[in-house]
DNA sequence: CCCTGATTCGC
DNA sequence: GCGAATCAGG
């Protein structure tokens, strides 16, 4: 893969956009984020204001090398802060769609917002299935300890498991470890993943 | 351990 | 110019 202008343009966006090289390499694909860094810079971009560690780089007592490498004068205009936009409450661009998860049990406070769009009807729901109450159990338990990760801080190793409704403020992933090789943690893939008849009649 | 960005340096 | 390897911090 080589550096279009059109993939300059998407890396420029992003790294506007305070994605972190990572996610960047990964919508470009094809690079790794070591690559998007290292073009950042070649860019001239780079610092983004509060960089975690780009704030590190200040060692007042010794230099180990003789960077000779002055300011730059960049003209280059300021980004104009971008205010952390809604995302689509759609389609993340993070890929791995197992199936949809059956709805949320969305606690339903009785002062609602009534946001519910007029344009789309509600995704088709796969249903009401019935899920083990074991399983839902775990689910909502775990939902309690959730690290509640916004889209954006969604990896590989996160819980992708969505709780509450996209069109509120109360809406996050589950976040924690998943299970090797599933989009989810181990409780929500429980939830997920049921064989088909989830259910057996109940022994009690 | 997972992640982040920064830098170096052979290609 | 490019980006893997490496470094360094959280």
């Amino acid at each position: 893969m080589s550096w279009t202008e059109e993939r300059v343009e998407t890396l420029k966006r992003m790294w506007a956009e305070g994605q972190s090289a990572s996610q960047i390499a990964k919508e470009l694909g094809g690079v790794t984020r070591n690559a998007v860094i290292g073009k950042v810079h070649r860019l001239g971009l780079s610092n983004r204001a509060g960089t975690a560690a780009a704030k590190s780089q200040s060692a007042p007592a010794k230099e180990k090398t003789a960077p000779k490498a002055e300011a730059a004068p960049k003209p280059a205009a300021e980004a104009p802060k971008p205010a952390p936009q809604e995302p689509p409450a759609t389609a993340p661009a993070t890929e791995a769609e197992p199936p949809k998860p059956a709805a949320a049990p969305a606690p339903v406070p009785a002062t609602r917002k009534p946001v519910t769009p007029a344009g789309q009807p509600l995704p088709p729901q796969p249903s009401a299935n019935e899920i083990s109450p074991e399983s839902l159990a775990s689910a909502r338990e775990v939902e309690k300890n959730a690290k509640k990760l916004t889209l954006m801080e969604l990896t590989e190793r996160t819980c992708k498991w969505p709780v509450g409704d996209p069109a509120t403020d109360d809406f996050w992933f589950c976040g924690l470890p998943v299970q090797p090789g599933k989009p989810y943690c181990e409780a929500h893939v429980g939830v997920a993943f049921q064989p088909m008849s989830a259910r057996r009649d109940r022994k009690r």
